[in-house]
DNA sequence: GGCCAGGCTAGCA
DNA sequence: TGCTAGCATGGC
């Protein structure tokens, strides 16, 4: 990673071709989200740091970003790991080149590239957040996904005001572990998604589950042990490694956006099975999630 | 009003 | 190993 100090705010800088602009469009269609706020070209979001959480702004520089600390100035550690929150949540060490060659030969990608150029897959770097977002979002639409996800940090999230609006920071699993199902049922959480993201709460607070445990594995057996996990699915464990995880072989094949996505571009009139999304994607091998990221970001 | 939604589990053959 | 009912409700 590579970052610097400019005392009132830090620089991050990513590698080659990286393109804030692009990450921005990504962030603004996803207009219901309220774990950040997008003002003008600027994104503002709670980041937590051993010293606490730390309200941040996200632009565009050079070859990367500025971060300027609107309420409070963090300490040289804080600033550590608010470049590496950032660094991480913009994919910006990553080497993409090789997504460019293998798109600017498959005839579904090599238009988007032009467009999106310097997009990375924007991810949710906290383990327990980007799991619960998966659980929330399956099989219903994301519009109803969204206004559960806002009830749930609203209620058991904590939150710091700024210029009228909330900053908030996703519930912590040791809260969340405390609850009874029949709470998340009032916020229309299934009584399964309900015991899934509990029992999840549970495994992290009792450090039978971490990020940190899982970092090094292999993606074969990332995917295994996330689909060890109760209410983890293929598609699941596929959405987390891309998201939260970064590996850029996940492929969630099932996904209903993908599918979509595809019939848009392919200009059918019925979605493609999962047999031929998987002849399609053949030659994106080692990199189906930043195949699958910008197909989401082409439609919708 | 009816089909679909960023699927998963458990039960069955 | 492969198939499917049931989940649970909102969106459009």
């Amino acid at each position: 990673m590579n970052w610097h100090d400019d005392e009132s705010y830090i620089t991050v800088t990513g590698r080659e071709p990286f393109r804030f602009e692009a990450c921005l469009k990504w962030l603004k269609k996803r207009d219901k989200e309220i774990m950040y706020e997008v003002v003008g070209e600027c994104v503002f979001i709670l980041i937590p740091t051993e010293e606490g959480a730390v309200l941040s702004g996200i632009e565009g520089a050079y070859d990367g970003v500025k971060v300027t600390f609107p309420l409070t100035a963090p300490t040289e550690a804080g600033k550590a790991q608010i470049a590496s929150f950032v660094n991480e949540w913009f994919d910006m060490d990553k080497d993409i080149l090789p997504f460019y060659q293998l798109a600017a030969q498959d005839p579904v990608l090599k238009p988007l590239i032009p467009e999106f150029k310097g997009m990375r897959v924007v991810g949710i770097p906290d383990l327990f957040e980007a799991l619960t977002w998966a659980i929330i979002g399956q099989q219903i639409n994301l519009t109803f996904a969204y206004k559960v996800k806002r009830r749930f940090i609203e209620q058991y999230g904590e939150h710091i005001p700024f210029k009228g609006r909330r900053y908030w920071l996703f519930p912590r699993p040791e809260r969340v572990a405390e609850l009874d199902p029949a709470e998340l049922r009032e916020l229309q959480f299934s009584m399964r998604k309900a015991e899934y993201i509990i029992d999840i709460a549970k495994l992290i607070r009792d450090r039978k589950l971490s990020k940190e445990k899982l970092r090094n594995y292999t993606p074969a057996t990332l995917k295994k042990e996330l689909m060890s996990i109760r209410g983890v699915g293929n598609w699941s464990a596929d959405y987390v490694r891309m998201k939260c995880f970064r590996q850029p072989d996940a492929f969630p094949v099932a996904d209903v956006g993908l599918h979509n996505a595809l019939k848009a571009r392919l200009g059918r009139d019925r979605k493609p099975a999962v047999e031929e999304i998987m002849e399609m994607a053949a030659g994106w091998s080692g990199w189906e999630a930043y195949a699958v990221f910008y197909l989401w970001m082409s439609s919708g």
